[in-house]
DNA sequence: CGAATGCTTGAGCTAGATCAAGTGTTGTGG
DNA sequence: CCACAACACTTGATCTAGCTCAAGCATTCG
């Protein structure tokens, strides 16, 4: 029965779904899921390799520290999201579970030799690693804007990522949006106040967002 | 003779040469090489993603724009690098030469067909990806750094990347110096004059930069 | 040779950082 | 249920790195 075990895959093209499904879902690959609680670490930057990780739920955040402890995160996961995947041998950066999280893994070999045969497996990877290329590309093109524009972009992105309503909860503190936007964590609270005098957004509690006007975020992103 | 182009590939792991060569150098891709003068596009923003490219000589920058005319420079491309690799069907930037240039075009369809049944080529495909999202990465930590740190960083990455010597020759202005490390040209220029006053280099021109003292830059980066 | 273009230098100015109190909020033990 | 840490967030006052605006040099090109 597992014999061949992709023979049935979908169509090419068609097989790369949202959710990577293929990568996560495959039995062979031998996925075993694990929690994390607030703060714990999933891998550390120079750490082999040796899985991909998919967020079943809860929050990740990967980042990078310089030498005098500034901290640059690179990324969020959210649930559905696949990271932590690296072309190289070991982590380029560290990941941490941002809010307590259920993590699946995937054994990277598993992966890399099923793709040798399997066509579908190989598109996924690299289509994995397009969106990652793209999102960074998108974070960097964010770090030469104005703070107000960051954070901006930051609410709709996460708006956009969330489970949908007007309102929505952020699962991550000031210090994990400021090292994100490349902003202290003063500026990020001052200008979410300024939104809210501006009656753009509302604060139902500090990591609690409603979007009163949408549109007029989008306004600010050059 | 072309019947089964691929069946003298190279071993597995090692057919990714630094240069992929797989990509650019097979007949079947029908590539064809182009020259381009200084400032000329070589594709823009928005427009369907046919070809993958190759500086054969020259240096090409790639940016977008934002609404406002803040441009980001994301990467400089030299003799040997590959570029214009897209997932989606349009590119997400724009490239131009920054010097004269010849580049060589690879029908993007064609790579992609091969890659269904050359894993090889499909390999060489992650391995292009994979890099561009490392360098992304990289001028996103680059981009949170200080003016000091930024143009340090630049001038060791531009050395390590250019024909070696003790000197070498910036084929940017300084307007794209500025825009790829999200500064202005004038905290580019002082900067300069800063490493120069401190001995670490000099400017033998304007663009023609000798590193007396690579530690020292590598000293501020943190 | 003059004009355009690219680079440097100078003199303020300002967005965002830093330093320093507050003000919630959450959790713990009594 | 309250007290009191411990923590997360906000707000205020000041400072500064890098920006802006404005000249002045230096190359290159017609």
């Amino acid at each position: 029965m597992s014999h061949r075990p992709f023979a049935s895959a979908a169509t090419r093209v068609s097989a790369i779904s949202p959710d990577f499904e293929l990568l996560t879902n495959v039995r062979e690959f031998g996925g075993t899921t694990m929690s994390f609680e607030r703060d714990a670490e999933i891998y550390g930057e120079g750490e082999a390799a040796e899985y991909l990780y998919k967020v079943v739920s809860g929050a990740v955040r990967v980042y990078r520290v310089l030498s005098d402890g500034r901290r640059q995160v690179s990324a969020f996961y959210l649930p559905g999201d696949v990271f932590g995947l690296e072309l190289g041998s070991e982590h380029a950066g560290s990941a941490e579970a941002v809010a307590n999280a259920k993590i699946l893994f995937v054994r990277r070999n598993a992966l890399l030799e099923a793709s040798e045969s399997n066509g579908d497996v190989a598109r996924e990877l690299l289509a994995v690693t397009a969106r990652e290329l793209r999102w960074a590309r998108n974070h960097g093109l964010l770090l030469i804007k104005s703070a107000q524009e960051r954070v901006a972009a930051f609410l709709l992105e996460m708006w956009q990522r969330m489970p949908r309503g007007a309102a929505f909860e952020l699962p991550m503190p000031r210090r994990d949006i400021a090292d994100y936007l490349g902003l202290t964590i003063e500026t990020v609270s001052r200008t979410l106040t300024q939104f809210e005098d501006s009656a753009a957004i509302k604060l139902v509690a500090s990591r609690r967002v409603v979007l009163n006007d949408p549109s007029a975020l989008r306004a600010l992103n050059a």
